[in-house]
DNA sequence: TGAACGCTTGAATAAATGTTCAAGTATTCA
DNA sequence: TGAATACTTGAACATTTATTCAAGCGTTCA
């Protein structure tokens, strides 16, 4: 049962495993405990958005103030239509909401714990040095 | 002094900026209290590294135990050679630790709170359903 | 109405990234 | 010593991703 892909492949021959099973036991253990597949995908998915120095510029500066998108591209000396692509994933992840007010449109957190994810992650940065 | 960059280039007629200043008042303050340019980028690759699914998988299995890499590659079902290069990629952000016995290298985890970051990923993502 | 402005969008481009493949190193053991 | 095992490495490949460019949409205001 546990075995099902891999040995399966193995025993058509198919190599997908290029080593022997050294302590089964172990991988077994870590197999039962592990999340399920779907699950670890979402949660890389979500670091993927952290993953970019503009949307964290972003992300920092909508926790300092609602801005728009104009503002948005003169802080970080981008174009709009840069921002705005990055603008488009953020609020996809429902990490910001929008508002329209005539022309303008202003951006904001939807997400009210994103402080805390940035100092997380800033306390291993920080402890590296 | 605050539009050094920006206006200079404007003067230049560079025409980085596509769009007028509307809220000059909040783009200064936020622009005060952004941090570093180089702590943002450091941030945003420290999270690089938790979005990638394969990473995500390693960490969490290391969180379990510590594995070979051949027991690793089992797990996932991938070759011995994709979860080295990955590895290595976590050894260098210094999330992980070998040790050699014999022919065998083990990994395990150096950062204690590891979990504590998935857990907080994990929050976000339940959030959403 | 039509020009100007703020923003969005899709296609194109260049850069970065993950996996594979084919070699390599280091260690064990017969 | 030499074959086998566990792992690493660099180059090649395919995929993903961020930014640019050019065009478009929606709103305001003269």
């Amino acid at each position: 049962m546990y075995w099902g892909d891999c040995m399966a492949r193995r025993l058509q021959g198919a190599e997908r495993c290029d080593c022997d099973v050294i302590h089964e036991d172990v991988v077994n253990s870590v197999k039962d405990k592990m999340p399920q597949e779907e699950i670890l995908y979402d949660l890389a998915e979500f670091f993927k958005i952290f993953g970019d120095s503009t949307r964290i510029k972003i992300l920092w500066a909508l926790d300092e103030s609602e801005m728009c998108v104009c503002d948005i591209s003169v802080l970080l000396n981008m174009t709009q239509s840069a921002v705005s692509h990055q603008l488009r994933i953020l609020k996809q992840a429902d990490l910001v909401k929008s508002r329209k007010e005539g022309k303008i449109v202003y951006y904001s957190l939807l997400d009210e714990h994103i402080r805390q994810i940035f100092d997380q992650g800033l306390s291993h940065t920080i402890e590296e040095n």
